[in-house]
DNA sequence: TCCAGGGCTGATATCGTCAACATCGGAGGC
DNA sequence: GCCTCCGATGTTGACGATATCAGCCCTGGA
């Protein structure tokens, strides 16, 4: 251990009375080792506290045990959720994640940050994808892309958002709804184009003419003043919102002008945050399974996810209490 | 560049016709270079595309730039806001983060990753706190802890939880409130301690017996209970709630009783997250300033605060509409 | 008895960077 | 004109791990 704060390869294996090098195929679970040698080396690292120095063995190998998730908030609670997804399940594989947000800089900046690092891999989380449209990618870069359009340049994963969206529609019209209004997240996101689809294709194949759109950002804010202008204007009877924070503000909406839900609307919303089965009322809405994506991700970006390929993660609904019958007065 | 990846000091060396060091000397800024030389090697730098190996760097230095966060959950609004702003201000400072999240492992082991990581310090993220209490922790290794109790083993910084909890009591005891119930967090948690603590000595000071206590999880579902609890016992006609979360669960139990907030219950919350501001109706609650929390952590552990050391950052009353003057009845 | 082969272990070189020291050339003082 | 000093640049080695190759010893067959 010398004097240096830190034991060494070198220092484990003097107090085995071995090699280095030796120390390392114990380490490493070679198994081109003796028994009784490898217990001796066992019981120098538990002794001398050894651990791995990553960065040593980074240099040597090329490789770093690090994984980048680019995400563009941590705000919006779906990403916080699919971020903690990403960690535990590179956790148990050996992996550390480090976050590189897209800030001021623009993705570009958050790659080459990456690539400096050195990460294996990289997952990019929900939202960030329009960001991606015409950035120069590290090409070493091995990268898994959640919630994006399909792209030659990295394999993609996501929620079967339409499908989630389309249940949430026909649950809607199985109720008697005709006007069924969609409040969509921003134009740049994939996931909200989809959704939006999901919302259009089954109202058009049921017959019924798409209600009012609105556009807002995700955000309770941006629901509450969509919500607010859609009540206003007053024809919907129900309204399919495109994430559980937007549906928040559209619930405080109804209440502050004493429109009921689900008496007097209908709310469904997209996600199914912890909080959603707590809003008053308790929000119907379709299940991301934040865990499964995390894990996919994980496993694709370490494992043989061509780019290009694809993988879609079923979404199902949510019933509670935010949608009911339609009422006779309509 | 060889056949290589990724370009390397000698490569630029190359490129420029000087040697590796005065590479070295002008990426970092050295101020013993010739500026015509110095202009040469930066357009060889920006030709080649050449970025810091950190690994490298790291195994040379000593140092890495990478900065743990050590957190328990990423589903409680606060810690993702928190980590958030951690991020942010790391990157500004050319510090890299990675996640340590506290599962089975228990806390020991999420740091024994970071020591092998070889982070440069780290950040324990509120509400970890309780699990430090008996760990051994790694000597070498600069740690800021947020929201604990004193201790000598590192610098702590915290928001001024009572005084918040205070300032939130004090409020409802001017609305004519005298019966004021609190919800808090759970036993481990020192934030929990003290926004109690802030509750109760108002209370006291005041002459007004501190009225019922439930005990909840930080989470909606478990406010939602707790909350259910109180409004069942039926005497307070205000709680200050530990969290926002959790005053969204007890806003949910209010509207299930037809309890109508605030006309018959004020409630108050704590964090004010950004959801806040849209719950049904628009929640009464104190701020925490988790960008200036997190500035102040990231500042801390790259900087000169001494272990045992602490800051506390004021926390502000937000009034919305959850709360309201006593109504007559009563 | 000698040699071939296989299992285990050790020696050496190397990854990219930077600290420390070495070198070189020119300016300025005597 | 010579010596000194200093600024600019180059050379060398080391951080800790591991890929690669070399060497040792033992077993077994001819």
């Amino acid at each position: 251990m010398a004097n240096s704060q830190r034991p060494s390869m070198a220092d484990v294996a003097a107090l085995a009375g071995v090699s280095a090098q030796t120390v390392s195929r114990v380490v490493n679970a070679s198994p081109r080792v003796d028994p009784e040698t490898r217990h001796r080396v066992e019981a120098a690292l538990a002794r001398s506290g050894y651990r791995v120095h990553r960065a040593a063995r980074a240099l040597r190998t090329g490789r770093t045990g690090i994984i980048g998730a680019v995400v563009s908030t941590l705000a919006t609670v779906g990403n916080s959720l699919m971020l903690q997804s990403v960690v535990d399940e590179a956790s148990v594989r050996g992996y550390s994640v480090v976050i590189a947000r897209i800030g001021t800089d623009g993705p570009a900046e958050a790659f080459e940050r990456l690539r400096e690092q050195g990460v294996d891999g990289a997952i990019v989380v929900n939202e960030a994808s329009a960001l991606l449209r015409d950035v120069a990618l590290p090409d070493e870069l091995r990268l898994v892309v959640v919630d994006s359009p399909p792209d030659p340049r990295y394999a993609g994963i996501e929620t079967a958002h339409a499908d989630g969206s389309a249940a949430a529609t026909r649950h809607l019209l199985e109720l008697g709804h005709r006007t069924i209004a969609h409040i969509a997240g921003p134009d740049s996101s994939y996931a909200a184009a989809e959704r939006e689809r999901g919302w259009r294709e089954t109202l058009t194949a049921a017959g019924c003419a798409p209600g009012p759109l609105v556009r807002a950002q995700w955000t309770s804010a941006s629901g509450f003043e969509a919500g607010g202008s859609l009540m206003d204007v007053g024809t919907a009877t129900a309204v399919v919102v495109a994430n559980d924070q937007m549906a928040l503000g559209v619930l405080r909406a109804a209440t502050e002008r004493g429109i009921r839900v689900p008496e007097r609307l209908s709310v469904v919303g997209f996600d199914d945050v912890d909080d959603a089965a707590n809003y008053s009322p308790a929000l119907t809405t379709v299940h991301q399974p934040f865990d499964e994506l995390g894990r996919r991700a994980v496993a694709a970006v370490l494992g043989d996810a061509e780019p290009g390929s694809r993988e879609v993660v079923a979404a199902p609904l949510v019933v509670r209490a935010s949608t009911g019958a339609i009422s006779a007065r309509a």
